[in-house]
DNA sequence: GTCTATAATTAGATAGAC
DNA sequence: GTCTATCTAATTATAGAC
């Protein structure tokens, strides 16, 4: 018998890795089904086929889980990189078309994850702004060039967060179950409205 | 001394009615502000101070408060009922002021209490669904008289969770103070468009 | 009607054996 | 790494005295 206790070869990970990753998995399921209020530590662990003490040993708090569940894979995914490198031409289908497949696929999304968690944890609340501010309104505000730039950029959060509300939190009809093509026939020109349209007028 | 126990003269009003309403009041503010799962029955008893004890013996549990609450006082405010007797014309701007007028002046609205609570908690979900296909959905689409009648008045759901959410849960700027002007002024034509204008084309 | 217990449950978190 | 056991604190809710 050679001692493997000490070697630590990788016939198979020896380990945790594989454990907190089925947290994580687990985590961010939850966390978006149900915010972060709603789901508790123990609901994770038991999900995830573990004991709740793992969940602690590896991301010390729940909020520790949660910041780790809400931190993106690779920093920014591509598909929303595309939304603004390609200009403001057809910018307003590109924004509603991206949101709709990051969502529709899986709620495990910081977006939703954020949005359900907000309304009851302030923490969530702040980080929620800032993941807006730094994701959209940052770089939408980029591509204008007008004074009311971060005003119409903000019309554009509203169309975002009002299509995530109603879609996948609330599941208001016909909103929840239209397809993603009508979606884009119909936000689409909206968001492009608010971000190049004119204005009627200043109102005094 | 007459004998006062028995004869109930109003001189001032004896009791619970005042402490009933006291709760009330301080448990619309507090769902209002944190949502039903961030809310305590505890809290509201000490904001209103009074017992625990006394929310339960007046609302039998903290459900039977959160429905208390959200019960609105003259079953719709004659605001609300302006928006949709003065047919479509200027429904945009109408729909948008009366949101804000309403929502700045108190968030104690069930509108705010129910997307607060609805992310965390399922009952709250489904009031909140009733609540918008009642108030909102069903009178909208009586206005109208296309076949996509329904979809343009989710459209407009979708613009009022989307500000009510921006302005006054995650509190995005500049949405979040801007005056009710240059919202009406913004997002009037838009609310506008969404039940009155064309639909460019189908897509397939 | 109002308050003082207090029961019953649940959640986040820690210590320590294996 | 993983689990058992446990602590602490908070919450909903009830029983009963005044």
């Amino acid at each position: 018998m050679t001692e493997e206790g000490t070697h630590r070869r990788p016939g198979r990970w020896r380990s945790g890795a594989e454990s907190k990753q089925r947290i994580l998995d687990t985590a961010r399921d939850l966390f978006g089904r149900h915010g972060y209020g709603g789901t508790t530590v123990r609901a994770v662990a038991t999900a995830a086929g573990v004991d709740p003490a793992m969940v602690f040993y590896f991301f010390g708090t729940k909020q520790g889980l949660f910041a780790a569940a809400i931190e993106m894979s690779a920093s920014t995914p591509p598909a929303i990189e595309s939304i603004f490198t390609d200009g403001l031409d057809g910018i307003g289908e590109r924004v509603i078309r991206t949101l709709l497949d990051n969502l529709d696929n899986s709620e495990r999304t910081p977006l939703v994850m954020l949005t359900r968690s907000a309304p009851t944890d302030n923490q969530s609340e702040t980080l929620l702004r800032e993941f807006i501010d730094r994701e959209i309104t940052d770089r939408l505000a980029a591509l204008l060039d007008t004074p009311d730039a971060a005003l119409r950029a903000g019309m554009v959060n509203v169309q975002i967060l009002g299509l995530a509300v109603a879609r996948y939190i609330v599941r208001i009809e016909p909103i929840a179950s239209a397809s993603v093509e009508e979606l884009v026939t119909r936000f689409g020109p909206l968001v492009q409205q608010c971000l190049t349209g004119q204005v009627g007028d200043h109102a005094r």
